[in-house]
DNA sequence: CACCCGTGGGT
DNA sequence: TACCCAAGGGT
């Protein structure tokens, strides 16, 4: 039976029984469950953290991807989440591992405390939970890097508690379906209640990664699929004809442009490098020495950041710059290399390292364009 | 609440 | 090109 071919087979039942049948087809708002399950039993998608249909979820798997999906796409999150279960098979070996391991294993999928985070969380539930995750949504929230969405998805993901996480998708589905009016991030609340509406009495788990699998494929920021929507029938925003500008949002202010320069000295085979304060931008990764970064940053001025090294006394000064987006300003450095004789100490605070092993260190993909870009 | 915090891909 | 967006959390 064809789609077109069940609504109308259905349309009429719904007008002989105005109390509950709409409950029955789906189509209605307290059938709502159960046509969301049975579009995820049939459109689920397949992803590396999520076990066959039917199966149990570990929770230590299902907490490291939600750690790594955060404002992260799955494409990117794949070949880390690999790396990362391959190296460290459960929460208490990861929680054994060095911060410094584990910043290196991250490097280049951003958002630095996520890794920190992750690290510290990981140390807290082998030593204080006895290498077991908390299975209550209080509890999970009390862990280094679980906000209120990831507690919650987790608690149902993981542990099947009737409760619903709600995400970026979820907060674009449910604007759409309502049309939420209110501006985010004004209207979480109220999002979060029509949210919980769509929450099977079992299979919370499955209720959720339904709506974000329906988010990331269906209804789309851009362009949504309506016709292939389970609910495209009830969706008012559909009807309304303006489902693209659901969820409300002010625009954001993009950054001013910041410059800077960065110094890359190079003594045979190695190269100077230093490492971030734990804190803040890129905090606790790897850097090449480099200068402020400020908005209308002279190169003269950005250039007399240098690092003082005895026996250095030439900067070259490569053409062209690096550019780089942060989430709240672009950035442009100049880069300036040198050789360092033979026997040249390190200053304070910074290291000589094989250029050979650079793919090894904790190195933001700022640094890396930084490096591939002197060393060309 | 507003801001900080990476990176890559899509339109 | 210049945005917008992605399974948000911390402060």
């Amino acid at each position: 039976m064809s789609i077109a071919d069940r609504r109308a087979a259905l349309a009429p039942r719904r007008k002989q029984s105005p109390v509950n049948t709409a409950n029955e087809d789906g189509a209605g708002p307290a059938g709502r469950p159960a046509a969301l399950l049975a579009w995820y039993d049939r459109h689920r998608r397949t992803l590396p953290w999520r076990p066959p249909a039917g199966t149990p979820a570990d929770p230590y798997a299902v907490w490291l991807s939600e750690i790594m999906l955060q404002q992260t796409t799955v494409r990117a999150v794949g070949p880390y989440f690999a790396k990362f279960l391959a190296r460290w098979p459960s929460v208490a070996d990861l929680g054994a591992a060095s911060l410094d391991d584990v910043l290196r294993m991250w490097a280049g999928l951003g958002y630095y405390s996520r890794a920190r985070n992750l690290h510290a969380c990981a140390v807290a539930v082998a030593t204080q939970h006895g290498g077991r995750f908390p299975d209550t949504e209080e509890g999970l929230r009390a862990l280094p890097g679980v906000g209120p969405y990831t507690a919650a998805a987790i608690a149902a993901i993981a542990f099947g508690r009737r409760t619903m996480p709600v995400d970026g998708n979820i907060e674009r589905v449910v604007s759409r379906l309502y049309a939420v009016e209110e501006e985010l991030p004004k209207a979480k609340p109220r999002i979060k209640a029509l949210a919980e509406t769509l929450l099977a009495d079992s299979r919370a788990g499955d209720s959720a990664q339904a709506l974000m699998d329906l988010g990331a494929t269906i209804c789309t920021p851009k362009k949504p699929a309506c016709a292939l929507c389970p609910f495209m029938e009830g969706c008012t925003a559909r009807l309304r004809g303006d489902a693209e500008s659901f969820p409300r949002k002010a625009p954001k202010k993009t950054g001013e442009l910041r410059r800077g320069a960065a110094f890359v000295v190079v003594r045979g085979d190695s190269v100077l490098v230093r490492t971030r304060e734990a804190k803040g931008l890129l905090g606790g990764m790897t850097e090449v020495p480099n200068s402020e970064w400020l908005a209308g940053h002279s190169d003269a001025a950005a250039r007399a950041q240098a690092p003082q090294l005895s026996g250095v006394t030439r900067w070259h000064r490569k053409a062209g710059v690096v550019t780089h987006v942060f989430t709240h300003f672009p950035l442009e450095l100049v880069v300036y290399t040198a050789q360092a004789p033979s026997g040249t100490r390190a200053p304070a605070g910074m290291r000589w390292v094989k250029i050979a092993t650079l793919a090894d260190e904790a190195l933001p993909n700022l640094m890396r364009k930084v490096l591939a870009h002197a060393l060309d």
